[in-house]
RNA sequence: GCCCCCAUGGCGAAAUUGGUAUACGCAGCAGACUUAAAAUCUGUAGGUCGAAAGACCGUCCCGGUUCAAGUCCGGGUGGGGGCACCA
């Protein structure tokens, strides 16, 4: 089958033929209800909503304006406006907002390559992305819009930093961080992907800076326990964040240093293995540790060392093969158990600034880093424990069981050969220091505090200002907002902020001297941390208007890729909680249910000299294994290859705006709805998309027919069939939209499509019944394929707009039988069925399925050993 | 290395959470309509054996619990994801 997107039936053929017969064609009947949606203001969030009307809050995470919309978008706007429309139909006063999130590299990018301003390019995007949008009907509430390069946005921005700073959650330091050399800007430690920098791909260097934090940290308790009130987040997502967090506990203690520079006599140590306190041989520090700088100024061998820790890379391919590198400072460190316990003190590669105090006692039986590193200088190596009844000791590779196995101890706090758990040794351990004052237990947290600070041009200015004789002072909230300068240039890399000529020069807001202007910027995920609060009232003064803000948030149902598990929401999740203790919110949580939805993803194909090939340029012959592509242009054989992520470089992307002005916006809809489980990836193909159109095109004949319809002699049973069949699966759908199980839903509506057309064919079905049948069905179309429905609804000569109406009822007594069908089985196999009263009790059912010839020649004459009746489910005879 | 998830026809997938496995769709095959094609409609469809009735097998593999297992438990295989010199 030809993969190219023109129908070639040809939409508008056969004018001579009546109405009925004609074929829909989505492109005028899309603008129309569009406009007549937005003319009636259907989906503007009412700011005072009447008293008693329940509120939902749907929000999807707002696109960056590359340039065009492509098929995830259309996906993850697609099941928003899915549950957009229901609850609005149900009867809550919705708010389903869009934004963008404008602030970023490929604007400046942009303006490099094409002489363009970050300004112009972004708000061009904005503009085309919005029409596209648009042309897909989404119920989003377009008054609420907003960029968070909008000045009015990143204004509200700098007051919520500088009310951070005031509360302490915003501070500045030195610390050595992530310089993304491409780029030329610092990368938070989330934006580092196996050393890489997450937008750059370049190799990511370590880099001394005074940059602005966030106080995350605070947080990391708080962060990590309230996931599990998070009922409606998918557990890996919860998983994740867990894991990011890094909650160990352990035990902290002090090595004493003998022969220590001043200061220094006191090492502190965190380990999560008490026990191993019993076999260490050696204690080491991060090359870049306090006590590694001092000793550094009075041995230049030191300054040698760590220009080697330097070199090596921080990818996980380097830090793969790099070799355990060790300094011998000389010094010697005490046990705390036993001061005459003396360990040699090395300075090591492969030790942490970053992670606990920074040093760590050497157990090389048990860790395996610990033992490359004794065999390579020379250390002893003590067994603390051992296999149960096991004689040997460890040689090459290191003994690391788990917590909950059982080993044995060979030396332990005077008690050798003690059996028992990693996990009851370490309590008793810990318990035991503690006692005797050698140290305390301590958790311990993974997460760093978040460093906001970017070298960029578009991204929002930090509102701070350095004076020479009052330092860092924050700007006055009078002079906010800092305003982006327009006239700079992007010929040079680096931050044009940093070399305009004016922008910079301003009075300190302290002694009114002349100072200059902070010319970092703030990190592009600060402003997606709070634009969901925005949204409440996106025109108000203030960051938020909490009154509003306390109307609608929480979101509750947030949806968006996988890929912001960890980065964005636990940004927004640290946020939330910033804005509440600074007043500006009132929930801690910003976010009541989560779904994280699969991609869009399409075959890819590869031309005779290994070039990618779009869906477009090639033609596709044969089925399954005999399969074969050739290119339209050549005709020169084509590589099918893997099924992948829709992206530029594999040229595998199908653009919406072709499937759209081809199939219109419902079908787009109405495929990447129906196929997969929104969790999981959907396979974008040319015959699904002929699929989804040709339900389209069925609905439509459906439709008319009905519409005309006119039924001579109806018949009671045929009517309470189909109107059971209706309301069974409006219950089924009703309970199926909630839970954004849109495949399912589909199905459901797929049967039920079935059960119309053959009762609308056979005769016996009553006109009444067929339209009520029609309507309730196109309500449950309506939010999937909204222009389609409200076309058909108009057809069908109903009041109103679908849009605009309300959820059918489902009558509870159709979805009840009087008689029903249970599989009999014998010895757990299906053998027939028996047909019985519904109400009938289990006696009568037993006594039923006792006289069925098959199971009376089964038993022959004898009692079943065991009769198994699940009312309204199964019976089991067992011989 | 550590943590998590997944596995069902030719394909995407359902299965009321332990109760008729394969609903619904896609692709296929056969037929109707048509001069023909498209569009549309009807029928068919897990595997093996059988003319048929039917029998047996069947949800990645091996075992277990149960009257009953795709679903629960133990062990494995394969695929995907997250974290990672984290002490």
């Amino acid at each position: 089958m030809a993969a190219c997107f023109c129908l070639n039936t040809g939409l508008a053929q056969r004018e001579d033929e009546t109405m009925a017969n004609e074929r829909y064609n989505p492109g005028p009947v899309e603008t129309k209800w569009q406009r007549q949606w937005n003319e009636a203001k259907l989906f503007e969030a009412k700011t005072d909503p009447a008293p008693g009307t329940p509120t939902y809050y749907v929000l999807e995470m707002f696109p960056y304006p590359s340039g065009r919309i492509h098929m995830g978008h259309v996906r993850n706007y697609a099941m928003g406006d899915v549950i957009a429309r229901y609850k609005r139909a149900k009867g809550f006063e919705v708010l389903h907002p869009m934004g963008w999130d404008a602030f970023g590299m490929p604007a400046e990018n942009a303006a490099m390559q094409n002489k363009t301003h970050p300004k112009g390019w972004t708000y061009d995007n904005i503009a085309t992305m919005r029409t596209q949008l648009k042309s897909m009907g989404l119920s989003l509430d377009w008054s609420r819009e907003f960029a968070t390069c909008d000045i009015d946005y990143y204004a509200r921005q700098q007051k919520l930093f500088l009310d951070f700073l005031k509360a302490g959650l915003a501070y500045r330091k030195s610390a050595k961080v992530n310089w993304d050399p491409v780029d030329m800007t610092v990368l938070a430690n989330e934006q580092v992907i196996d050393g890489k920098g997450w937008r750059s791909g370049a190799e990511v260097e370590q880099r001394e800076l005074t940059q602005w934090f966030f106080k995350i940290s605070d947080y990391s308790e708080d962060l990590l326990s309230a996931l599990d009130g998070l009922e409606e987040w998918p557990a890996k997502v919860k998983t994740m964040q867990a894991n990011w967090i890094g909650k160990s506990k352990g035990l902290a203690f002090d090595f004493g240093v003998k022969g220590a520079p001043d200061g220094f006599e006191k090492l502190p140590i965190y380990t999560t293995r008490a026990d191993t306190m019993f076999g260490p041989t050696f204690a080491a520090i991060a090359a870049d540790h306090p006590l590694a700088l001092e000793l550094e100024k009075a041995n230049p061998a030191i300054t040698k060392f760590r220009a080697e820790c330097d070199a090596i890379g921080t990818s996980a391919e380097a830090i793969e093969k790099a070799e355990k590198l060790g300094f011998d400072t000389g010094l010697t460190v005490t046990h705390p158990a036993d001061p005459s316990w003396e360990l040699p003190l090395f300075i090591a590669n492969f030790v942490l600034m970053s992670y606990g105090t920074g040093a760590i006692i050497g157990c090389p039986a048990h860790d395996q880093r610990d033992l490359d590193f004794a065999r390579k200088y020379g250390l002893d190596v003590i067994d603390v424990f051992v296999p149960v009844g096991s004689e040997e000791r460890v040689k090459d590779v290191a003994f690391v069981p788990a917590k909950t196995d059982t080993v044995e101890y060979v030396c332990w706090m005077g008690e050798p050969g003690t059996v028992q758990t990693c996990q009851q040794a370490m309590d008793k351990t810990l318990a035991h220091f503690e006692e005797k004052g050698w140290g305390r237990g301590q958790t311990q947290f993974r997460l760093r505090d978040w460093g906001v600070s970017r070298q960029r041009y578009w991204g929002c200015p930090i509102p701070v200002v350095h004076c020479e004789k009052c330092g860092v002072v924050p700007e006055k909230e009078e002079n906010l907002p800092v305003q982006l300068p327009y006239d700079v240039t992007f010929d040079i890399p680096g931050n044009p902020l940093d070399r305009h000529p004016t922008w910079r020069n301003c009075t300190c807001p302290s002694c009114g001297g002349e100072a200059l202007r902070e010319t970092d910027t703030m990190d592009t995920f600060v402003d997606s941390s709070w634009y969901f609060a925005r949204f409440a009232d996106p025109t108000t003064d203030t960051p938020t208007n909490p009154q509003a803000a306390d109307r609608w948030l929480p979101v509750d149902q947030y949806i968006g890729g996988i890929e912001h598990a960890i980065l964005h929401l636990l940004y927004s999740r640290f946020f939330a909680r910033a804005m509440e203790i600074t007043g500006h919110l009132g929930v801690k949580e910003p976010f009541k249910g989560l779904f994280t939805q699969g991609m869009v993803v399409h075959e890819t194909y590869k031309g005779s000299e290994g070039q990618w090939l779009q869906p477009a340029e090639i033609n596709i012959t044969g089925e399954g294994d005999a399969r074969s592509a050739t290119e339209l242009a050549t005709g020169q054989p084509v590589k099918i290859g893997g099924i992948e992520k829709m992206s530029k470089s594999k040229r595998n992307t199908v653009d919406p705006d072709d499937i759209i002005a081809t199939y219109g916006a419902d079908t787009a809809r109405w495929f990447v709805l129906s196929d997969s489980p929104p969790d999981r990836d959907v396979i974008w193909t040319e015959a699904g998309v002929e699929g989804a159109h040709r339900f389209v095109q069925r609905l439509w004949r459906m439709v008319h027919q009905i519409a005309g319809a006119e039924t001579a002699q109806a018949d009671g049973a045929a009517d309470l069939d189909l109107r059971k069949a209706t309301h069974k699966t409006l219950a089924k759908v009703d309970q199926m939209i909630p839970s954004l199980r849109n495949n399912a839903a589909v199905a459901q509506i797929y049967t039920l499509a079935n059960a119309v057309e053959a009762a609308a064919r056979g005769g016996k079905t009553s006109t009444p019944v067929l339209r009520e049948a029609m309507t309730i069905m196109l309500q449950m179309i309506a939010p999937m394929m909204p222009h389609l429905a409200e076309e058909c609804w108009q057809v069908l000569g109903c009041e109103g707009m679908v849009s605009a109406a309300r959820w059918p009822n489902v009558e509870e007594e159709l979805l009840t039988e009087d008689a029903m069908t249970l599989p009999v089985q014998i010895n757990g196999k299906k053998r027939g069925e028996v047909t019985v009263a519904a109400d009938l009790d289990k006696a009568g059912v037993e006594e039923a399925v006792l006289a069925l010839p098959f199971v009376e020649s089964a038993l022959s004459g004898k009692p079943p050993r065991k009769l198994v009746v699940v009312p309204g489910r199964i019976v089991n005879v067992v011989l």
